[in-house]
DNA sequence: AGGTTAAGCGCG
DNA sequence: AAAGCGCGCTTAACCT
């Protein structure tokens, strides 16, 4: 029955999958440019079919080791909390905690949540912690919880006995904008941002004689913005090799690079991330801390000193209105059916995919290039070195101690060679024992 | 028992 | 009215 079964289904399936390709096909022939793309998308499942084989070594005790600790902790956190609330209650709840919070204690409501439920997020948390105990509690329990649910507890049991590795799934076809995305277990979510966080890299580890690798592409996304744009200053600080960061604070304070402070620098990398993502000067505003006024200023001035970057955004609005979608360099497509709504907010929404998507979606075929090429170069030179994961800007590898200068000199050179734009791209590598020392 | 949605949060 | 792009996973709550 079950050979019955899976002969059906495998009919079934080459059966549609033909009738998927008499329509697509013929599209595909009269779209030049994406024929490129869908070259590169075959290429790139071979390579992808050799990562997700590989998987990635995971030390299970370090995990374990960490998920008691956690545990500790939250308990610990768990008590204080009801203590303060004089009750105990479910803290991972946000239905007991909003009655506890706003019925019982009286705290202040901040904002709602999409269907009208008094919000507990981590901004709103924020925001009362400054003037009462109990969310600076939440707040750790929150994060310390996600940590040993999400991963500690999990990863570890999701390695193969065969082999003590984990082997996620990657999928070619479902984000809109050409990235990867991974699943069971999502290999681009492992923490990073927090020393605690962090320490879960640790487990992401080199058998014996071996070595963890990373490349990662620096500032590609700028750089794409600087090659699409073609804007003056922005080309000429990354053609100089510039604190591109720094340069942008410079500018947008009116100072030489060398007095910006780390709190305008930090003002300026907020601005270059926003502006990647089409936000306006609320949300620069609520970001920075500062007043709406204060921030749309700061965007004026970019905008001033960056006019290259402003006509490109406005020739990208005005591009995906009259096609129905916006390119990547190299001819991907986003389609953006909303881009004409008459809905004001949903309209809105779309532009700002229309900004993004081209150099998001730029960075997904560049990085698809470098792994192509790369795994070329380590079947044909070096068979002993697996590519064993992709996080969106950076490829990670497992290698033998002996391979490490070759690897150092010649992945970066792969990756930065793929293509060839305005701005050189650069592309930098670590090495350590594990994921968290490769960086 | 199993599926779906909401809220929340991890990453680039 | 909404206000920052793209994802996947967990828990609670609710439903069949």
């Amino acid at each position: 029955m079950a050979v019955e079964r899976a002969s059906q289904y495998s009919c079934e399936d080459s059966d549609l999958t033909l009738d998927v390709h008499r329509v697509l096909w013929p599209q595909l022939q009269a779209a030049p440019r994406l024929q490129g793309i869908y070259e590169l998308e075959i290429a790139s499942s071979e390579a992808l079919y050799r990562v997700e084989r590989n998987g990635v070594l995971i030390d299970a005790p370090t995990l374990q080791q960490q998920s008691h600790e956690l545990g500790q902790r939250i308990l610990q956190l768990e008590t204080e909390a009801y203590e303060i609330a004089g009750q105990p209650f479910n803290l991972g709840s946000p239905k007991q905690l909003g009655e506890i919070f706003f019925d019982k204690l009286g705290l202040p409501v901040i904002k709602k949540t999409a269907t009208g439920a008094r919000s507990t997020d981590e901004e709103v948390l924020e925001k009362l912690a400054e003037d009462y105990p109990l969310p600076a509690k939440l707040l750790e329990h929150r994060s310390l919880s996600k940590l040993k649910s999400t991963y500690t507890d999990k990863l570890a049991g999701m390695a193969l006995p065969r082999d003590g590795r984990v082997h996620t799934h990657y999928a070619q076809a479902v984000a809109v904008t050409g990235r990867l995305s991974s699943n069971d277990p999502n290999l681009q979510n492992i923490p990073i941002r927090t020393v605690e966080g962090r320490r879960v890299r640790e487990a992401f580890v080199a058998p014996p004689g071996h070595l963890i690798a990373s490349a990662d592409y620096s500032q590609i996304e700028l750089r794409i913005m600087a090659h699409l744009s073609g804007d003056e200053a922005l080309l000429r600080a990354f053609r100089d090799g510039q604190d591109v960061h720094r340069a942008t604070a410079a500018e947008v304070f009116g100072i030489a690079p060398e007095q910006v402070s780390a709190e305008q620098r930090r003002y300026a990398k907020t601005i270059n991330f926003g502006l990647i993502y089409g936000m306006s000067s609320f949300g620069l505003a609520k970001s920075l801390g500062i007043e709406t006024k204060a921030a749309a200023a700061y965007i004026e001035r970019y905008f001033q000193r960056y006019p290259g970057v402003k006509r490109y955004m406005d020739d990208t609005r005005a591009a995906a209105k009259t096609q129905g979608y916006v390119e990547t360099v190299f001819g991907r497509r986003l389609y953006l059916p909303e881009i004409n709504s008459p809905n004001g907010p949903r309209r809105a929404g779309a532009e700002r995919a229309a900004i993004n998507a081209p150099m998001q979606g730029t960075a997904a075929d560049l990085i698809k290039m470098s792994m192509v090429q790369v795994q070329q170069a380590l079947d044909a030179q070096r068979p002993g070195v697996r590519m064993v994961m992709q996080v969106h800007d950076e490829l990670v590898f497992e290698l033998p101690e002996s391979e490490a200068d070759w690897l150092r000199e010649a992945v970066p050179a792969l990756m930065a060679g793929v293509a060839t734009l305005q701005v050189p791209l650069v592309a930098e590598v670590g090495m350590g024992r594990n994921w968290d020392q490769a960086h």
